[in-house]
DNA sequence: CTGATGGTCGTAAACGTTTACGGACACTCG
DNA sequence: CGAGTGTCCGTAAACGTTTACGACCATCAG
C-alpha cells in the first residue's frame, strides 16, 4: 500500500510528490523539467513543493530513462605519472571544468582507479557502465590504449596530454614546444653551452617531444648534441635530485639545467647545495611551472606560469563541444598546445658568467 | 523490433548477452552476481561471454533495482578552507580512501560544488538524488549545518574534522590538541617565553582548539598570555606572511613561531627574511605539517608528519561499519583523534638561545 | 450550434537491472 | 511407482523517472 504517512523517512518518490500535489506524476515531471504542457501556476506550485519537501529526481531513474547521466567523468589514476597530477593545485583546473559546466547543468566526478586496477580496465568497466556522459583524461602515456578505446565505442572525451596515435581526437596538452625552445633561448642566449635536461620518462609522450625540441634548440644554435647531458626519470623530488647529482659529476658538468618535472627542482636545489653549489649564482636553474611547492624555493625559481583555471574552462568548452554536436555533424577535433609564460626570476641569473 | 544484429554500436544490453548465449537475463544476472541457482558451467560461460563483449551491468539499471549505489561520495568544495584540501597530496588520502573500499567493490567519487554554490546545497541535491551510498565530508566549519542535515536524513558519513554541535557522528580529525602540547613544550623546554601562534580563521573548529591549547600550555608553564601573539587568518601562505610580518612588528616580538597552516611557513619563511632574520638562526619556527611545499623549503622545517594514506584506511573503515551495519543494532561512531609526530629538524633550532 | 483549435493534464510505456516465484527435470528413497 | 528433494532456469514484477499519446475542457470562428 502506497501512502504517504505510512513510508517512513525514505528518500521523497515523484509519485509522494504529485499525490501531495493532488497532480499526476508526469505534470510534476514536466513542470521540474521546465517542459510545456503545463499551467504557470501548476508549474510555480510543483517547484515550490519541491523545494519544501527537498525533492529532487532520483539520479539513477532519470538516467535510465533519458539516457544520459548529466555527468563528466574525470579520470585519476593514483600513479604519479602526469605533470599535472602531483599538483594539488590542479584542484584550479577542475574548478575551471566545473565552472563551465555547471552553466549546462552538468556535474563532475572525479573517480578515482581501484588499487592495481589498470587504468583501461578502469575505463572499460566505467564506460560500459555508463557512469559519466563524457570524460577527461590525465596523465596520457606515449601510447595510450585507452585513446583508442574511447574513439572505437565512440564516447565523448578531452585527453589532456597528446598521445602517440594517428587518429584524430580531442586534447589539449602545455605547449612544451614553446617551453623548451623558450627556455633554451635565454640560456643560451646568457652563453650556456654545456645545458642539463631533466626530462620525464620515456613512457610519457611529453618525454620525447621535450628531448625532440632540447635537441632542435642545440642544433639550430649550432652545438653539439651530448647525451649524457640528457637524464630522464620520474620527474619528482628525489629524480630531480638524484639527476642533478649524476649531471653534476660528468667530467665537464652543464653550467645550466632544465628541470621538466613539476617538483624536479626542490630536489636540484638540494643536489646543488650538498655539492656546495647555489643556485642563481653557481649554476643557471629554470623549471617547469611555478606549483606552490616551487614558490617555496629560494632563491625565487626562474620558470612558466599556467592559468590552471582557463586551462579548465578550455577543457570544458571542447568537451560541451563534442557532447552537443549533431549525429551526422563532423567536427573537428580540438587540438590545441596550451601557451605558457616564462617568468624571469632569479635561478637563471649567474653572478659569474659562464665560458664554454 | 529488438534484433542485435539491426543494434548498432550502442552499449550492450543484458537483454542481447543473453540472447548470444541462448539464455534468460535472469540467469545471466545471476550468474554475473555470483548467486546460487545457477550451474557451474552456465555460470563460466556467462562469464566469458561478458568478457569477451565488453558487458558490465548498467549502472542506473542495477541501482535503480538494489537501492543503493555502490559509490561513496567525497565532498569537494573548492574553497581552500580545510586543512586538508589545499594539499594535492590529499591524493595519498584518496588512494587510502579507495584501497578499503575497493574490496568492498565501492567505488570513490569525488564531486565538486558547482561555482557559487553553498556547501549545503550541493550535499542536499546530490542526497536527494541519491549520488552515493555514503558520505566523506571534508572542510568542515565550525557550525556546519551539513552534519545535521546528514544525521537528519540518516544518511551515512565521515567527517575529516569535528564541528561544534553535541550530536553524536563519526569523524576523524588531527590530533590538534596533542600537536600543540607537543610543539608548546618543546619551544617551553628550549627557553621560548613569547611565542607567536598563527591559527586558522575563527569560522574553521580548528581554529577554538588551536588557540585553547597554546593558552592552557602557557597557562601550566605558569606564563602570561598576550593576545597579541595570537593571529588567526587564512592559513595561506600569503597570510602566513602577512601575519609573521605583524607579529614581528610588536614591540616585543616573539623568538618563536607556530604556525597551524599547511603552507603558512612559506609566507613566514619569505617575510622573515624580508626583514634580515633566519629561521632557525634568528628564530625559532615549528609548522604544521611535512606537505610538499613545506618541503621544498630551507632550512628544513620542523613540523608534524602525517600518513595520509592510514588516515584514508581509518575513514574508509569508519564509513564501511556505518554502511553496513544492521538495522536495529546501534553502533558508537568512529570518533578519533589521528595523532601526528613531531619530527625535529632545523627551522626550531637557535644558534643563538633567547633570552626573556 | 458545430467543429476546430489550443491549452492542461493523466495514462502508460519505456529505460536496464535484480530477484521473488514457480516450473521443469533428474534423482533418491520408501 | 509415487512422493519428495534438489538443481537449474525462465517469467515477470518491481525500482523512479521521462515522454509520447490521448482525453478533456474552454474558447472561438464559421
Amino acid at each position: 500500500m502506497r501512502n504517504a504517512a505510512a513510508r517512513d523517512h525514505a528518500r521523497m518518490d515523484i509519485r509522494e510528490l504529485a499525490s501531495h500535489l493532488g497532480l499526476s506524476i508526469g505534470t510534476v515531471s514536466r513542470a521540474l523539467n521546465d517542459r510545456k504542457d503545463v499551467s504557470p501556476v501548476t508549474r510555480q506550485r510543483v517547484i515550490d513543493a519541491a523545494q519544501v519537501f527537498g525533492y529532487a529526481a532520483n539520479q539513477s531513474g532519470r538516467t535510465l530513462r533519458r539516457g544520459r547521466t548529466g555527468t563528466v567523468g574525470f579520470m585519476l589514476t593514483l600513479e604519479h605519472d602526469s605533470a599535472i597530477h602531483g599538483d594539488p593545485f590542479f584542484m584550479a583546473l577542475l574548478e575551471g571544468l566545473q565552472h563551465v559546466l555547471s552553466e549546462r547543468d552538468l556535474d563532475v566526478a572525479v573517480l578515482l582507479a581501484r588499487k592495481g586496477e589498470d587504468g583501461l580496465t578502469f575505463l572499460h568497466r566505467h564506460v560500459s557502465r555508463g557512469t559519466a556522459d563524457g570524460w577527461v583524461l590525465s596523465g596520457t602515456q606515449y601510447d595510450d590504449p585507452r585513446i583508442t578505446f574511447l574513439l572505437d565505442r565512440a564516447i565523448p572525451f578531452v585527453a589532456l596530454g597528446r598521445t602517440a596515435t594517428d587518429r584524430d581526437y580531442a586534447w589539449i596538452d602545455l605547449d612544451l614546444e614553446g617551453l623548451v625552445t623558450q627556455a633554451m633561448a635565454l640560456l643560451l642566449a646568457d652563453g650556456h653551452r654545456r645545458i642539463g635536461l631533466v626530462a620525464p620518462p620515456a613512457r610519457i609522450n611529453n618525454s620525447h617531444i621535450v628531448v625532440a625540441e632540447y635537441r632542435a634548440a642545440l642544433a639550430t644554435a649550432g652545438l653539439a648534441i651530448d647525451d649524457a647531458l640528457i637524464h630522464r626519470g620520474d620527474s619528482d623530488e628525489q629524480d630531480g635530485q638524484a639527476a642533478t647529482r649524476e649531471l653534476m659529476a660528468l667530467d665537464e658538468p652543464p653550467s645550466a639545467l632544465l628541470l621538466m618535472g613539476e617538483t624536479s627542482p626542490v630536489g636540484a636545489y638540494r643536489a646543488l647545495r650538498g655539492l656546495g653549489r647555489e643556485p642563481g649564482r653557481d649554476i643557471a636553474v629554470i623549471g617547469l611551472r611555478d606549483n606552490p611547492t616551487c614558490q617555496a624555493l629560494s632563491p625565487d625559481l626562474t620558470c612558466f606560469t599556467l592559468d590552471l583555471n582557463a586551462l579548465g574552462l578550455a577543457i570544458a568548452q571542447g568537451l560541451i563541444a563534442i557532447l552537443e554536436r549533431k549525429e551526422g555533424h563532423a567536427l573537428d577535433p580540438l587540438q590545441l598546445r596550451w601557451p605558457m609564460q616564462l617568468r624571469l626570476r632569479d635561478s637563471h641569473r649567474m653572478s659569474a658568467c659562464p665560458t664554454s
